[in-house]
RNA sequence: GGUCGCAUAGCUCAGCUGGAUAGAGCAUCUGCCUUCUAAGCAGACGGUCGGAGGUUCGAAUCCUCCUGCGAUCACCA
């Protein structure tokens, strides 16, 4: 039981005892600095209860409590507030009861239910790029959380391998590329496919400004440019199973598939089970022809299957095209209906998707609720906020992307020269430097763009390099190197970490602080599960660390004369780190022992 | 036009189910490396929480309206 659970039924039983009332529940907030004490009863609520004036009451629970509660050492009242102090003993021994913890704040694996969260979900047709990492970041960080909730975690991700936009590069490999490949240029897959994108848009344009200067109409040329209707010709023969067609296809898919490896490696993301649209895009007409029959859906004079949801307050959405082929939304009540075949164990989804597709997974939603799935009243679209430039929105056709490997590799080397200048790792092999850069490089991207809502768009600006000082992932990551560092010194002047630390000994403020924040990681962790949200893991990491570094620039750890206390400090310096290391592994960043 | 989201210090962001004098970082300015890593610590400066009403003992937080920004409303995916 938490102190909390505790003090609730002690300050009920107070109010009873006192005031013959019943009190229906206590609220509790963490004392502000400012005042004296660790926990503090809000008394206003109370007053629906019980008349009087609220320091009076306070005053006699405050009274009762430190009478009655052993770990309530002492109070104060200020207006409608009691601050209780709460004694040193019970922080020393919720210390000592989590001290050997492996994972302290990780749940139990109690349920059997399992997630199964999607994320990055590239296309093939072009390499990944800034927005690619929000969402890669943001889905393999949720899926983390809700491991250490306590949740059964499938990742996955849906491969959009097929469509007009693959084709595109397809052509322009085939009109333009002169049998490249990645083995001739020595560039990665998925930028060779990419710069054949490019390519197409390029030629496109051409072709429509030639169009027009010969009188053609604008739109109409848009449409009859003949490279597009040559992509579309292409499409077509995809869909046919043209032999030559597939085998460019596999070709050039496999090429963007070893390049997205080496992007994913780097970027420290991976996958429970893939999905690839060209397997699923049939998906989910059978079960729009069940859903007609059962009368969720209706069909049009034209033979095209809606779903009317005007009563929701949204409009009619299309499920089957007139021709009786999937659309968008078909293919993905198919996918979701093909996932819980696959894993009988899913009982929820989480899809990370951007803000833009926020009415399709509504809409998506609604559908599969009103298709009876008892598993739809659990799916959760991740949605998150664009990444912009200054110059405004990134665009792969026209080339305005920030690519994500040449970010990474930017911010490995920012890293490395802030390091270079430092100058505290002249012993380190290049391979050594080579690694901890890329580590303390990812961490500064990492965090800087899990830290914020997933709700706001991001600005990015490429000319101000992301932050490496003050609220940033190697602020933290050097607090934990320094930690390791005593540990070390610790470890070789015989300090004996294991030993149980006595009751008896005072706490110093800063112990005091660092334990409260110890103490609500678990909370912490439910709380950013709860709301699909790694922000809330960043932010308590970043107050821990805030938290040490006071602790540690104002108490001396292996300085200090008493022994018992010595101990205490070193135990206690040894957990934060390893907190540092778990909440950090659920944002997918990594801790160096030295930087 | 309808729907959804966002708006907090010069900049980037926190602020949990309504609670005390709204918090950090960056930037600017002061101090602190002969003691455990100064990517740090201690401090100063900086706010009509977009605006107006309302509910409440109490509102950045809840409700209504308004303004600004973004997204979306395809037989594209």
């Amino acid at each position: 039981m938490n102190i909390q659970e505790v003090l609730t039924i002690k300050v009920k039983e107070a109010i009873q005892e006192l005031f013959s009332a019943e009190l229906p529940n206590v609220e509790f907030q963490p004392t502000r600095k400012d005042f004296n004490g660790d926990i503090t009863v809000v008394v206003f609520p109370m007053l629906r209860v019980v008349k009087g004036n609220p320091v009076q009451i306070g005053t006699q629970i405050g009274e009762y409590l430190k009478k009655e509660v052993p770990e309530v050492a002492d109070f104060n009242v200020v207006k409608g507030f009691l601050n209780l102090v709460i004694a040193d003993a019970f922080y020393i021994n919720f210390f000592n009861s989590i001290k050997e913890e492996a994972h302290f704040g990780y749940a139990k694996k109690d349920s059997k239910e399992a997630v199964m969260v999607e994320y990055s979900s590239p296309n093939t047709n072009k390499p990944l790029h800034l927005g690619h990492i929000r969402n890669n970041l943001l889905g393999y960080s949720v899926a983390e959380i809700l491991k250490a909730a306590g949740k059964k975690v499938y990742k996955t991700q849906i491969i959009n391998d097929r469509g007009i936009h693959i084709c595109k590069s397809m052509l322009a490999w085939q009109r333009f590329g002169n049998g490249e490949t990645p083995e001739s240029t020595g560039l990665k897959g998925d930028k060779l496919v990419g710069n054949y994108y490019v390519a197409f848009d390029k030629a496109y344009k051409a072709e429509v400004a030639e169009l027009v200067t010969n009188g053609t109409a604008k739109e109409v040329a848009e449409k009859e440019a003949p490279i597009l209707v040559a992509a579309q010709d292409m499409l077509r023969k995809w869909e046919a199973g043209d032999a030559e067609v597939v085998s460019l296809w596999k070709t050039m898919n496999q090429w963007v598939y070893t390049g997205f490896e080496v992007t994913y490696k780097n970027m420290g993301v991976d996958f429970d089970q893939l999905y690839y649209e060209s397997n699923t895009y049939l998906l989910g007409k059978d079960v729009v022809t069940d859903g007609l029959e059962k009368g969720v859906f209706f069909k049009k004079e034209d033979g095209s299957v809606w779903i009317d949801l005007t009563d929701e307050g949204l409009d009619e959405k299309i499920v089957l095209r007139s021709d009786g082929t999937a659309v968008y939304m078909t293919q993905d009540i198919g996918t979701a209906i093909q996932r819980v075949k696959d894993y009988a164990d899913v009982s929820g989804m989480v899809y990370t998707v951007g803000n833009e597709q926020d009415y399709h997974f509504k809409v998506l939603f609604l559908i599969l609720k009103k298709l009876g799935f008892s598993w739809a009243e659990n799916l959760f679209h991740l949605s998150y906020g664009m990444v912009d430039l200054p110059s405004g929105k990134m665009k792969s056709r026209e080339g305005t992307v920030v690519d994500a490997d040449d970010l990474m590799e930017d911010m490995a080397q920012t890293a490395a020269k802030i390091s270079e200048e430092l100058g505290k790792l002249e012993d380190y092999s290049s391979e050594e430097k080579d690694k901890l850069y890329r580590m303390i490089g990812m961490g500064a991207l990492k965090y800087y763009i899990l830290k914020v809502d997933p709700k706001k768009r991001i600005l990015f600006n490429p000319e101000e390099s992301v932050d490496f000082q003050g609220n940033t992932g190697p602020f933290i990551q050097y607090t934990y190197a320094r930690i390791q560092s005593i540990l070390r010194k610790a470890e070789s002047t015989g300090v004996h970490v294991s030993t149980a630390v006595s009751v008896d000994i005072d706490l110093h403020e800063k112990e005091k602080e660092l334990l409260k924040q110890v103490q609500i990681f678990p909370d912490t962790i439910q709380l950013a599960a709860e709301n699909y949200s790694p922000a809330v893991i960043a932010n308590y990491t970043y107050d821990l660390v805030k938290e040490f570094n006071s602790f540690y620039q104002n108490v001396s750890i292996l300085g200090e004369q008493d022994e018992q206390k010595k101990i205490f400090r070193v135990q206690l310096s040894s957990k934060v780190s390893k907190v540092i290391q778990d909440a950090f592994s659920l944002l997918g960043v990594e801790v160096p022992e030295r930087m």
